[in-house]
DNA sequence: TATTCTCGCCCTTTACCTAG
DNA sequence: CTAGGTAAAGGGCGAGAATA
């Protein structure tokens, strides 16, 4: 079977440092819709934005009065030349409706890079930052908004949760999962997209031409208090030795579904990060990314078991992924986990 | 009514890339 | 060349439809 990977498109962006990829309006909506109560009053600042062509910018101009909201202003970025910003402040020719008569659109000096001077000055000014970033500079742009100390909303790959600077925050309880998470979402896009399933895809959904493209793995991520967040993951499977083998270099057990972590088991877990998707702070504690973990290594008999089993990946003695032996005697290398520990169990 | 099928959605992890 | 990092494809599953 072909097993060419189908990453044409992102390479491709990537390769072109241009991550364009312009988001649904009912992709926006169907999040936004969670954060009513955050808005009234609120500063909205889009800063990775092509106002022209946004469907962030078009929500919110939508809903303007809706939301209550104080001022929006969005910035566009260019790549060598002088760019422009827009804003709504209010019903600026007095005819009793927020539309695009309202719109104040103003030239900047600089390109409208989120981290130029003078879109930072912008950001000091607003309350709650949302839009669509680059993926490629996500890391950044997070790193900004912590700087500034700033709400957010925005969109990521959900395979952000395991960088190291996001994943701190994420310990820290500094960001956390929106409702959308591990979505496969279609954004429209300069690129073609050349993948005949990937196409298919987005004609079910509504979206015809090659420049539509469906994207996996697509999380919404924010800072915002949201009631998902404080909602328990409902457990129903009791801990067993058998379903739940223990790591054979680290005390704690492993979970492959995050919905079957054991209601009843009070020390290390080990789930997929999927697990992001569900998590309440109040119900669990997030401890730590298996990446990151000081494990004792993976023991010369774990090796010799691993490969003598017909496995192939790239591990030897003293590896420090974490490793255990499955109900059927099978070595197994599981892909990343998040440690985690139920709050509400004993020991 | 029982069984199979289909389709979409949710969840997991493997293949590729690159820096050292 | 290897190990680590990262991006998105693939697998599984369940609800509802279709079929026996």
């Amino acid at each position: 079977m072909e097993k060419k990977s189908g990453n044409g498109n992102l390479r491709k962006a990537n390769k072109a440092k241009n991550d364009e990829f312009y988001t649904q309006l009912s992709d926006i909506e169907k999040e936004l819709g969670h954060y009513k109560q955050h808005f009234k009053g609120k500063t909205i600042f889009c800063n990775c934005d092509d106002p022209e062509e946004s469907n962030f910018w078009k929500y919110f101009e939508l809903n303007f009065e809706y939301l209550g909201i104080k001022k929006l202003v969005s910035t566009h970025f260019e790549d060598e030349k002088p760019s422009y910003k827009l804003e709504i402040i209010g019903d600026r020719n007095h005819d009793g409706k927020i539309n695009k008569l309202d719109i104040v659109k103003t030239p900047l000096k600089q390109n409208g890079d989120f981290r130029s001077p003078e879109c930072i000055e912008i950001l000091k000014e607003s309350d709650i930052v949302i839009t669509n970033p680059p993926f490629s500079l996500f890391r950044e742009y997070v790193a900004q908004l912590m700087e500034y100390d700033k709400k957010f909303i925005t969109l990521g790959n959900m395979n952000a949760i395991t960088y190291k600077e996001i994943f701190k925050l994420i310990k820290e309880n500094k960001l956390w999962s929106g409702y959308g998470f591990n979505l496969s979402l279609v954004f429209k896009s300069p690129y073609e997209n050349s993948l005949e399933a990937n196409l298919k895809f987005c004609e079910q959904k509504g979206y015809f031409g090659k420049n539509y493209i469906k994207t996996p793995a697509i999380s919404w991520f924010t800072n915002l208090e949201i009631q998902k967040r404080h909602e328990d993951l409902i457990l129903y499977k009791s801990y067993n030795e058998t379903e739940y083998p223990k790591y054979d270099n680290y005390d704690g057990i492993n979970v492959d579904k995050v919905k079957e972590i054991p209601f009843d088991y009070c020390g290390n877990i080990g789930v997929p990060i999927t697990f992001l998707g569900v998590y309440n702070p109040e119900q669990f504690e997030i401890l730590d990314l298996s990446r990151y973990l000081e494990t004792k290594g993976m023991s010369q008999e774990f090796v010799d078991a691993y490969y003598k089993s017909g496995q192939t990946g790239a591990i030897s003695e003293g590896h420090p992924d974490l490793c255990y032996y499955d109900k059927n005697n099978k070595p197994i290398v599981p892909y990343m986990r998040i440690i985690i520990k139920n709050k509400k169990v004993n020991p």
